[in-house]
DNA sequence: ATGGCTAAAAGATTTAGA
């Protein structure tokens, strides 16, 4: 099994090259990010046309995530447990973050071939002394607990994590001058030890061991993608289940060139899932 | 010229992204 996870920054803007590139790298499951459109505005004829079902979580303009498949998806969720959601101060009312404020369309989970994938969407942060850093930690810190609870629950059941998590890991992950650390979210040690104690829920990056370099996001502005002053920051946190797995990886830039490219790009993790799966694509020479 | 952004909703700017 091929799994791709893509931030394609607006879905309705991105569908041909997206569902091109699907069927180009014979992908069999794409996450998505940013989809910026609720279910009914979602592009599903020509994802069907190339043999995926799709499943969506949008509420509005902002994030919303999807994942297309090309077996069909059980479990689907909307949310993990605990997650919070966020609601900004008014005129009469202060920054809520917790599971009772508004919840976003941030986490879309499905079980397909047998793997739990998990299309995320981490909140951005915005600046450090804001409040959305706050509950970027909180919404991770809750992760990690839903994910330590859902291995523990089943672990057997090979698991991923997959998505834009806008943190950058290391500092060799970041190729921006302009992101700093001490001035700048994404390199704070608190949003890095968040990651990592996504490690202590009991998954791992897949990628990192396969292409221990490579950035996945360029920003549109100042000529990064030309400078080749990215970040690190979409990943594949794969359970030991899952991570037992993996054959392979691939980070492809080549999609950030062209015509309205995203400002991310994909992500591309081999599964060996043994013989079950392959039983649709080889003949039955050994039956 | 030594620098240049993109997207969506509702406008003719605001909010968000990282």
């Amino acid at each position: 099994m091929r799994l791709a996870t893509w931030n394609v920054n607006s879905i309705r803007t991105r569908v041909a090259r997206t569902v091109e590139f699907a069927v180009r790298e014979d992908i069999d499951v794409l996450a998505m990010q940013e989809v910026k459109c609720k279910p009914e505005q979602f592009p599903y004829a020509p994802f069907e046309d190339a043999g995926y079902h799709v499943e969506v979580h949008g509420l509005n303009q902002w994030n919303g995530v999807a994942i297309a498949s090309r077996e069909p998806m059980t479990d689907v969720r909307t949310g993990f447990d605990g997650m919070p959601g966020f609601a900004k101060a008014t005129a009469t009312a202060p920054v809520h973050i917790g599971t009772d404020a508004p919840l976003e369309a941030r986490a879309l989970g499905a079980i397909v071939n047998g793997v739990r994938v998990w299309s995320l969407y981490v909140p951005n942060g915005r600046s450090l002394a804001d409040p959305h850093l706050d509950y970027k930690l909180q919404w991770l810190d809750a992760l990690r607990a839903a994910t330590a609870a859902e291995i523990a629950a089943t672990p057997d059941l090979p698991l991923a994590l997959v998505g834009d998590f806008n943190i950058i890991p290391f500092d060799h992950d970041n190729g921006d001058p302009d992101i700093v650390v001490g001035r700048s979210t994404h390199v704070s040690p608190e949003e890095r030890a968040a990651f990592f104690a996504l490690e202590s829920a009991g998954v791992q990056d897949v990628v990192r061991p396969i292409l221990p370099e490579g950035y996945t996001y360029w920003d549109y502005q100042r000529l990064k993608f030309p400078r080749n002053e990215g970040i690190r920051i979409d990943f594949v946190l794969g359970s030991a289940a899952f991570a037992d797995k993996v054959s392979g990886a691939a980070i492809h830039r080549n999609e950030r060139k062209g015509e309205q490219p995203s400002d991310h790009v994909p992500v591309v993790v081999d599964l060996d899932l043994g013989a079950a799966e392959e039983d649709d694509d080889l003949p039955m020479i050994f039956a």
